[in-house]
RNA sequence: GCCCCGUUCGUCUAGUGGCCUAGGACACCAGCCUCUCACGUUGGUAACACGAGUUCGAGUCUCGUACGGGGCGCCA
């Protein structure tokens, strides 16, 4: 019976989740889910100046948002040290790992001697002679030989002989020439474990059977695969996802906008659409495009992932948030924007504002912003004519559109629309209507104006919907502040 | 510099030797719908990086070149 599959998604706590980080977890949630198998969460803090609690609760934030749910606890990495040098330990006694006194300065003078040797073999146009990495003689010394006082580094007991092969998911094989790769370290000399070291036993002890992680850890791959080797342990299916890189093609950077996954939610997009625009950054099922989340389980494959990097584009982002806000229900919406508003641009003072004046006041005109929202930014935007005070400050377009004729027609439309029997959408359209075809005149010529009294602005939601949300007393008197 | 990886429309991608006069989506342009905007809808512009080879036949396989990316720590 094959064994369940065990992913994980295993961030640094040294900032927010990053977009890229997203993607990778989501990739890990969705094989997860597609095998029925487990997603975990480890947190690599083993950085200990730069691993703060803060990002923890950041990171686990945006995970939930983007409603990633793992199993179990997450496991903190820096917790298990004493796990990892036990490993090192046993490691050294099998003779798979070795001691090695070598001081900072000692590397430093032997990184010098070999990029001296390769400049001067660059010169004389010639194959570079002796070792091309780090070769510890500690590895064949004697350990009485050590010298007194320096606490010495463990480092792995690496072949030097033959080729370290990768088999990956998406990358394909990849094999690495042993002399390549040096004796890594594995146990710091003030014996805290390594990094690459750590993954290996904590991916180990966890069971997981696919590390799906970012293109950037491609390189890595060989040198843990030496330890599992080492540890007699069996290696892990990888799959290394290619990097998302910003519009220009650079590594997606702050100068791109934005690489947290906070951010988004700050932009007004929704965790559905984020999820639908990453799965296809990077892996596709046929044409398909748009998906709902059971389907993006259903159909998720480690062999769908491409192998090129691929550059974020927001435009394509912002359509499919658009089709996921016009899908939602304007309750679900309104919860998001509560959510969101607090952290979005000004959003405070809108919040306290739509606080104030309640928000149903938002109920007779959400649906018809929703329809044209790209983000959830887009809805307090459109709304503003609803929390505006009279008298309205009038665009240019829009004063320009308020000529005498308009004018008057806004001052014979008013009193029809008085006479309304029921204020609401249905009859106020009738009424424009009717004016229209009696005035011998097209639609626009009569809802143009009205928009422009009404909300100060050229662009707006259909006017009869506005007018409902307004309520007949403040959209008369909006008509009558700008009627001749 | 060394090692590893990649390269199909502007962008995300389909494509697994003949179904490709290369398909879809976003963006862009034009039309329709229409009270503006948006939605919707119809159509359009637009790509196999380059060069060799293998083959009856190459976007698809091989090699080289160019360009791009990643990695080279007692960081993660």
């Amino acid at each position: 019976m094959q064994k369940p599959v065990v992913t994980r998604f295993a961030p640094s706590p040294t900032g927010t989740l990053h977009i890229g980080g997203a993607r990778t977890a989501l990739f890990n949630w969705l094989y997860a889910k597609h095998t029925g198998g487990r997603f975990l969460l480890r947190i690599e803090d083993t950085d200990r100046e730069r691993s703060k609690q803060e990002h923890v609760d950041a990171i686990l934030n945006s995970l939930r948002w983007l409603e990633l749910d793992w199993h179990g606890e997450p496991l903190f990495q820096f917790a298990r040290a004493d796990r990892h040098r036990e490993v090192a330990r046993q490691l050294l006694a099998e003779g798979k790992a070795y001691n090695c006194y070598l001081t900072t300065a000692d590397l430093e003078a032997m990184r010098g001697a070999i990029d001296a040797e390769r400049a001067l073999a660059r010169e004389e146009k010639r194959a570079p002679r002796g070792p091309q990495t780090i070769q510890s003689p500690w590895r064949d010394r004697d350990p009485k030989e050590a010298p007194a006082g320096v606490t010495p580094a463990i480092r792995l007991r690496a072949p030097r002989e033959g080729e370290t092969i990768v088999e990956d998911k998406v990358a394909g094989r990849v094999v690495v020439q042993n002399t390549q790769l040096d004796d890594m370290i594995i146990v710091r000399s003030d014996g805290a474990p390594t990094y690459n070291f750590a993954v290996v036993v904590d991916d180990h002890d966890m069971g997981v059977t696919h590390v799906i992680r970012g293109a950037d850890h491609l390189n890595n791959a060989s040198r843990q695969t030496q330890v599992y080797l080492a540890c007699g342990w069996d290696v892990p299916v990888w799959a290394h996802v290619p990097l998302i890189h910003g519009p220009d093609g650079a590594k997606l950077s702050k100068r791109h906008g934005a690489q947290g996954t906070d951010e988004y939610r700050a932009m007004g997009y929704l965790p559905v659409a984020l999820r639908n625009y990453l799965v296809r950054l990077g892996w596709s099922h046929g044409n398909d495009e748009i998906m709902s989340t059971e389907q993006m389980v259903e159909w998720f494959e480690l062999d769908g992932i491409g192998k090129s990097a691929a550059r974020f584009d927001f435009a394509k982002l912002a359509d499919l948030n658009g089709h996921y806000i016009r899908k939602s229900s304007p309750a679900q919406i309104k919860a998001r924007l509560q959510e969101a508003l607090p952290e979005m641009e000004n959003g405070a003072v809108t919040k306290a504002e739509l606080d104030r004046v309640g928000w149903d006041t938002l109920d007779a005109i959400l649906p018809a912003l929703m329809e044209r929202a790209k983000t959830l930014k887009d809805i307090p935007a459109g709304a503003a004519f609803l929390l505006a005070t009279r008298p309205l400050k009038l665009e240019e377009k829009a004063a320009k559109i308020l000529d005498t004729d308009a004018k008057a027609t806004l001052k014979s439309l008013a009193a029809e629309f008085a006479t309304a029997a029921t204020w609401d959408a249905p009859t106020l359209d009738g009424i424009i209507r009717a004016y229209a075809e009696q005035a011998g005149k097209k639609l626009g010529q009569i809802a143009q104006p009205l928009r422009a009294a009404l909300t100060g602005s050229t662009v707006s939601p259909p006017v009869g919907d506005m007018m409902v949300a307004l309520g007949c007393e403040e959209a008369l008197a909006r008509i009558a502040d700008q009627a001749a």
